[in-house]
DNA sequence: TCGTACCGTTCTAAAATTGAACTGTCAAAT
DNA sequence: ATTTGACAGTTCAATTTTAGAACGGTACGA
């Protein structure tokens, strides 16, 4: 997780990777429907493509201009983009309601997004989990009081 | 989704939320598991307690301590933080492979989440899911060539 | 020739973050 | 009785990031 942070986790670059998935390509683009610093939209912009999450493209020669599309890395940054938007629908709405709705190609119905267990499908929640950490995870946090106790044991 | 990283949108607030999912709950215990320091780390408390996605529950008199608890509205990030780690155990992994790994408890097997759609279960993927912008969204961004041809005709 | 679109870069001021030290209460150890 | 350490912050100077605005350069159409 602290490695995607790594990437996406900034007051911009979600913002961006939003206006790939609405379809923007182009700096200016990004730049009118953000309102973001010409600056540091250039400096997102090459971090990641850097990263591998955008890829630049040449759509003409003099002055040379680039597209940003992105890829399948990328595109699988989709569920982390609706995970977001479901959590705001659900705990951010004002009065005019949810600014946009989904609809499912396959289905033909406005949806939500559920996270299911890859094994059973069931949909997830947090307390259902167990967490394993491997070789080379950081050590699990210990609480404090539980800490002292048995040290005093 | 703005609104969304209006909360959750900086670079500690996530590995905050991350450790009170790993059951950290006393600003010690997310000091020295995160390294954050401690004036940020107050600062963004506050913040989520304002929000309401943690509580702030006294659990002794004199000094006054308080342990930070996620309220519904926290525990309904869990599927953000899935596909955020997901996402990182899938296109950010080193050698030594994923930190953790996930039991779903209900049926017993490691798992990794999949977002599906909520009214026919099948997978989601960008391509196949048409947005509808409701009264009081932004407009679309449009393709500024198609722009300029549309005006030029 | 002028205005405009496009994609950046450069610069300074303002805001956020870091790092380190400091405050203060209490419990346990010496 | 005094020291030590856990705990939960607050304060402050130094550094880093971000915002805001202007500037540079190519090309196209009127």
């Amino acid at each position: 997780m602290a490695r995607t942070i790594g990437v996406i986790g900034d007051r911009w670059t979600l913002l961006i990777l939003r206006e790939c998935f609405l379809r923007a390509r182009r700096f200016e683009g990004f730049q009118s429907a953000l309102g973001i610093t010409r600056h540091l939209l250039a400096e997102r912009l090459k971090k990641l493509v850097r990263q591998g999450v955008l890829r630049r493209i040449p759509y003409q020669e003099s002055p040379k201009r680039h597209e940003y599309i992105l890829t399948q890395k990328g595109l699988d940054l989709y569920p982390i983009m609706m995970a977001l938007v479901h959590w705001g629908d659900t705990h951010m709405v004002d009065e005019r309601g949810r600014p946009l709705l989904h609809e499912h190609r396959k289905c033909g119905k406005m949806f939500d997004p559920v996270m299911v267990c890859s094994e059973c499908g069931e949909p997830l929640s947090a307390k259902e989990v167990q967490v394993h950490p491997r070789p080379g995870a950081r050590p699990a946090l210990e609480n404090a009081s539980l800490e002292r106790r048995r040290q005093a044991a």
